[in-house]
DNA sequence: CGGTTTGTTCGGGTATTATCGAACAAGCAC
DNA sequence: GTGCTTGTTCGATAATACCCGAACAAACCG
């Protein structure tokens, strides 16, 4: 939606971007979208319900990692991979070596 | 404390470990080891409770961060780079990085 | 228009977490 | 022994966070 707010990279905070990246669903959403380039959020539910992956695509828009934009019916999201990497040099990339390590 | 329970890197979990990253008091403490070595923990305290202090602590070492030992009447505590790195390669140099960056 | 799909927002219930005072345990000095 | 220091544990409170059903908004299709 056009209410969805994407902080620039100047605004995002590490201790932000930890506590969303410590949820495992919002970490398999973001492994989701590294592996898988763009995606709709029903695409990554999971079989989760919609109000609990709306919840987790809130944080995930909030700390910069995700970026949702309107996209006919649905929405597609797609992980803010060089902003995060200019900001925070090495975090996505040592997170998501993990492959599925929880 | 004898007591205190330290997990072997093959026991560490990503949420976790990131989880207790993303608390502003821990990630200031596991930035004051990693400049200064081993240090106490009410050298680490920033003027906080020591029971607040204490949990923390706990939390640090459950995730496998942060190793204490009983060192005469007071603890040391260690950041566990090396295990950290072997099993997260690159997370602790990112989070580090930042210097001060919430 | 009504019906379907997609995702958000709202409200609540529940669980986890943070904070702190107080009491406690252990080591050291006297 | 008493006293002092360091840090843990307990207990309670307050704040967050997660989860999900229900209602809602917007775009599409027939």
């Amino acid at each position: 939606m056009s209410r969805i707010h994407h902080p620039p990279p100047e605004a995002f905070e590490l201790t932000r971007v930890l506590h969303a990246l410590s949820d495992p669903v919002r970490l398999e959403v973001v492994r989701a979208l590294a592996n898988s380039g763009e995606q709709t959020c029903s695409a990554l539910d999971g079989d989760r319900p919609k109000s609990t992956m709306s919840h987790h695509f809130k944080v995930l828009r909030a700390c910069g990692l995700v970026e949702t934009r309107g996209e006919r019916t649905s929405h597609m999201n797609r992980l803010r991979r060089d902003e995060m990497d200019s900001r925070f040099p090495g975090l996505l990339d040592a997170v998501l070596k993990g492959g599925t390590a929880t």
